[in-house]
DNA sequence: TCTGGGGTCCTTACACTT
DNA sequence: TCTGAAGTGTAAGGACCC
């Protein structure tokens, strides 16, 4: 471990929820969850609102519903929020070129690699500058973590939320994780948790105590041996830019359980050709095809196959998973099925001596299906998404609030308006269609959709406070929770 | 109360090769 | 030629992460 705190892990404060109450102005200061809206959906971001009631990532929305009856239910919009995870990392990769994504909203920088910190003060500076800058950027809030490795800036960052920046002092790290819960440390989820509580361990401190061996016992070679480490507060692993993927997958849970074996075959089909077809926007083919079974009391089976070589053939992958399918019993019914790819290669066998099958064209919205829906907009379908952007030929830009009936209400505003009038048009209304999400803050730098790595420099938090959007739009403010009429998809 | 989607890594078991 | 040990690849499942 290094011996000074450089490096950075950031942390946007939930984030999904976080952009939809800067792209809302009416939903700011309110309960917003982010997530599936049918009825297997899982809550994916609750606002900081919507965490007073109880309601958390990964609870089903079901659930969601019963707690927070008045916060307003969003689908995810993935496109919007990969833009402004762009403008994110390019603001990270201004501090050092040794930016490592974990997912959209969080990220490890190596401050020392890019010379922007070399001590305690120089680190601090760059995380607070760098908190500025996104709110300058972005309109949102993000919180840092500094520590002399990974595993310790992100409890830094974990501290520091929301919206805070919080500094581990070298030689202070045993101390202060010993008190610490065991579940704080990464890779200790609710298995490992229970393992370990039932072997009286429920403390970091309890952990160093047990020794290596003893974990190891508990836990595994691999994993008891990484645990004891991190107990100590040793954790050597660098900061790594680039990784490759290792597989490629596409699953879908069905809102009803399928029983029909035709259909079942039928759906693993059309799986499997969305799976080729990521793989090739990819440029990447594989050699083992998975099938993913979840039956219809949850249980989950998967089947595999190896190939000589690695393809991306539409008709080759149909057919291994078709012979998968085939060892698999469904009778009683299926909620998921799922096809992947991996054993990847950036080449294919049969590339060497045949022409590469087309893949079928997607007979839907496929990929980011969501946003895919409300970008496209729905002049086929007439389908309207709790959260998509539309614009009124009259009233101008707005968002669904809800829709049922053959009705479909719309609230309109824009980041930068006050919160807006709603109202409701039958869902066939030729005024009103789909539109592109618009920027969260107004401005020449950063144009949504634009070169996020040759961004204009940053502007001043003075500058963006003059733009409107004065108000900061991920703060947890009030406990508020009520939102008339409330923003659901239910009719 | 009823559990998403896209990944990574680890463990165990077994078949096959040397 | 037979046999056992070690190494390697494959398959399946599980835990974890965001």
């Amino acid at each position: 471990m290094r011996n000074a705190p450089t490096i950075l892990h950031l942390d946007m404060d939930a984030f999904y929820a976080s952009v939809e109450q800067a792209s809302k102005p009416s939903l700011r200061g309110k309960a917003v969850v982010v997530g599936g809206l049918g009825p297997r959906g899982v809550v994916a971001t609750a606002s900081y609102e919507a965490r007073v009631f109880g309601v958390h990532s990964a609870m089903p929305m079901a659930q969601a519903r019963r707690l927070a009856p008045n916060a307003a239910y969003l689908v995810p919009r993935f496109t919007l929020y990969r833009t402004i995870s762009d403008q994110v990392m390019a603001l990270l990769r201004q501090l050092s070129p040794l930016v490592e994504p974990l997912s959209l909203d969080e990220a490890f920088v190596d401050l020392e690699a890019g010379g922007a910190a070399r001590d305690q003060e120089s680190a601090r500076r760059a995380g607070e500058k760098l908190r500025a800058d996104i709110r300058a950027v972005t309109g949102l809030t993000g919180s840092v973590g500094l520590a002399a490795s990974k595993m310790l800036a992100k409890i830094a960052s974990e501290q520091a939320k929301p919206d805070g920046l919080r500094l581990i002092e070298p030689g202070t790290e045993r101390a202060l994780l010993a008190p610490l819960p065991v579940r704080t440390l990464p890779g200790v989820g609710p298995a490992t948790g229970d393992h370990l509580r039932r072997a009286g361990i429920t403390t970091v401190q309890e952990l160093a105590e047990a020794g290596e061996d003893e974990l190891v016992r508990l836990l595994g070679k691999a994993h008891g041996q990484a645990l004891y480490a991190m107990a100590l507060a040793r954790d050597e692993r660098p900061v790594v830019a680039e990784r490759e993927a290792k597989s490629v997958s596409v699953e879908d849970t069905y809102d009803v359980d399928i029983h029909d074996r035709l259909r079942v075959g039928l759906e693993v089909q059309r799986l499997a050709d969305r799976c080729v077809r990521r793989l090739r926007e990819a440029g990447l083919s594989g050699r083992t095809i998975v099938l993913k079974v979840r039956r219809y009391d949850f249980s989950t089976l998967t089947r595999s196959e190896t190939l000589r070589g690695p393809t991306d053939d539409p008709v080759v992958i149909r057919e291994a998973a078709a012979r998968l399918l085939d060892s698999v019993d469904t009778t009683g019914g299926v909620r998921l099925l799922g096809v992947g790819v991996s054993g990847l290669a950036d080449y294919t066998q049969e590339d060497l001596f045949a022409q590469s099958r087309p893949v079928p064209a997607a007979e839907e919205p496929e990929e980011g299906a969501v946003e895919a829906v409300v970008e496209r907009a729905a002049p086929a379908g007439r389908e309207w998404r709790a959260g998509q952007d539309v614009r009124h030929t009259e009233y101008g830009h707005g968002w669904v609030q809800g829709s049922g009936l053959g009705r479909v209400t719309v609230r309109f505003e824009t980041p930068q308006s006050a919160p807006g009038r709603v109202r409701t048009f039958f869902v066939d209304d030729p005024a009103l269609a789909g539109a592109e999400p618009l920027p969260l803050v107004t401005g020449p730098p950063n144009p949504p959709g634009g070169d996020p790595h040759g961004g204009a420099p940053p502007r001043t938090p003075e500058e963006a406070a003059g733009q409107g959007s004065s108000e900061p739009a991920s703060l947890p403010k009030s406990r508020s929770g009520t939102l008339g009429g409330g923003a659901t998809s239910r009719p």
